[in-house]
DNA sequence: CTGTTAGCGCTTTCAT
DNA sequence: ATGAAAGCGCTAACAG
């Protein structure tokens, strides 16, 4: 039924080698030899079997990443990322959602190990020893991206989160606002959650400014959770003028919120966050935010993977991108 | 250095036809042998290939995916779902982003097909004969999603689109609209281009509402377009009265240019559209939308898929899934 | 319930 | 430049 290598070396009269090589561009083949072969598998049909080739060459051409939620427009960005490098290279992915879960983690290096992918790209929650174990029973090349390493030894691509977030909240600073409130991500989060949370505290520290408790809430990155954290804001009696939010998303609950209570952004309450999804520029105002190169975060780390996986030297692996401030129109100094 | 089945054979002190059927949980192994296997297993930290086993066994339990652009809000939720069920069934995907582009397309079904996937989900543009050619070339099963198949003959997944147009026009007339204008998508675009535009005049026709050209324009699905097609409507000497988008994305940026024009929705002028991405709940006013249920589309074509790969027979392979009119705030009836 | 024996389709020395 | 042959690690009859 299938039509083999062997299929096409007799048809082409020549041996299964011959056909190999000509196949994978080996150029010791003659010319016309090499026409032969391209003959006879056009009038055969032949297509390699990839599985076969795996088998015998132990390379898969294809890598393995591991991703907290496909259906999250961050994540999907840095997977688009991944792909385009990817396609360059000529791998393909097993995609595998984790939703930052431990043992659904753990599981799913098992699986691609298993298919015997020729490296991982992993975006979770944290790296904990139990990944370090499950990586290590392989040796295929792993990369983390927007992913933190506890210990240190992987390499990875990501921004420096807790910059991010100094960054965004010096630039209320320097608007002068004095009393800004941080939407934040669970503190369980080291890079979206505690890293942000940490830039915040130090832009504050950093201006004399004190930290306060009921100026910061802790919200699980949704739209929903972002109004929640703003409600409560507004009933404070001494209300922030700014707010923080850790995420684009949380920002533009906040914003709707503040809006559905009657109070003007940026006039009355200015609103900042990380990320620059693409929903920034489509709420109304558009949302002034630190941009994260998702997209690169993705494309740097597959490049990155390529070059590990043909065992090429790399001088750093661990690559933080840049972060970039984008004023837009949610921002502006406090009421006089 | 690798650890094969072999090697566990020895070590358990039985023949590897014994390991490779306590590994596949075969009931034909005593008890104490298994256990004896397991424990070999263990100590030698034995983990099967699944190259080799997919060699031999002529199945890999992956499947691929072609899809636009996982990068796409729409599209990624789709994935989601196909990837869920994949994961209950113990399915794997590889993911192939195609732009929508024929030569991409046809490009990595044959990568897929090479790489012997169990199955194909395909999600693109229109299936051509070209694509019909390149799937015959191999005999898996092949489940269209979201994707308008010319010819008719493959198993599939979709929504009306057609009715859901329709429905979301007939809402805006029964509210007392006569002036309804259409973002619509590109007409080359079967299922949200020129279908929903079909809707869109059926509805028209059966009100009794005469068609004018000059209330359609042609979008690309971007939130820009939407601005823009609405600017050009807000000039028109007889403005519509109510806005249908093709899109989410595109009504956003219709209600966004309609506020910037100082005209207010839904008081001055109503918009709706199709899909209820979760952005229609993200703007002010949130925005009335025909739901199309992608997650379901995602999980409904990949639980097809699978019955297709394991040959039980299925009574419905072309599988329509319900839209349904999701009332928020951006429609009322045209201003006195 | 367990072992033997062929392959699965291809790559890769090693010769020639 | 080409061919022969030995696997890659596993499953799947077939025997027993």
């Amino acid at each position: 039924m299938t039509v083999t290598i062997y299929d096409v070396a007799r048809e082409a009269g020549v041996s299964m080698a011959t056909v190999s090589r000509v196949v994978n561009n080996n150029p010791n083949v003659k010319p016309q030899t090499r026409k032969k072969v391209f003959e006879a598998i056009e009038r055969l049909g032949y297509r390699p079997n990839a599985v076969a080739r795996g088998l015998a060459s132990k390379k898969t051409t294809t890598v393995g990443v591991v991703i907290p939620d496909i259906a999250n427009a961050i994540f999907a960005e840095v997977a688009r990322g991944i792909e385009d490098i990817a396609n360059m290279y000529h791998y393909n992915i097993i995609l595998c959602n984790a939703d930052k879960r431990k043992d659904k983690e753990i599981r799913v290096i098992n699986t691609l190990l298993e298919k015997q992918v020729d490296g991982l790209l992993f975006m979770g929650g944290t790296v904990t020893d139990e990944h370090l174990q499950a990586f290590s029973t392989s040796n295929v090349p792993v990369v983390l991206c927007a992913t933190t390493d506890e210990k240190g030894g992987i390499p990875s691509v990501d921004i420096d989160h807790e910059g991010a977030a100094f960054d965004a909240v010096t630039k209320l600073i320097q608007e002068g606002h004095r009393n800004i409130a941080m939407i934040s991500g669970t503190l369980q989060d080291p890079a979206n959650g505690y890293a942000r949370f940490q830039g915040y505290k130090r832009a504050l520290e950093k201006a004399g400014l004190k930290y306060r408790e009921d100026y910061v809430r802790v919200g699980n990155y949704k739209y929903e959770s972002g109004i929640e954290a703003t409600q409560y804001f507004l009933e404070l009696s001494e209300r922030p003028t700014a707010i923080f939010a850790a995420t684009d998303e949380m920002a533009i609950g906040a914003i709707h919120s503040l809006q559905d209570a009657g109070v003007a952004v940026p006039a009355d309450m200015s609103v900042i966050s990380v990320d620059n999804s693409r929903m920034a520029s489509m709420v109304r105002p558009q949302l002034t935010t630190v941009a994260q190169p998702m997209y690169d975060i993705g494309a740097v780390s597959m490049r990155l993977l390529t070059k590990l996986m043909k065992k090429e030297s790399v001088e750093n692996v661990k690559v933080t991108l840049p972060h970039e401030l984008v004023s837009r129109q949610s921002v502006a100094g406090p009421k006089a």
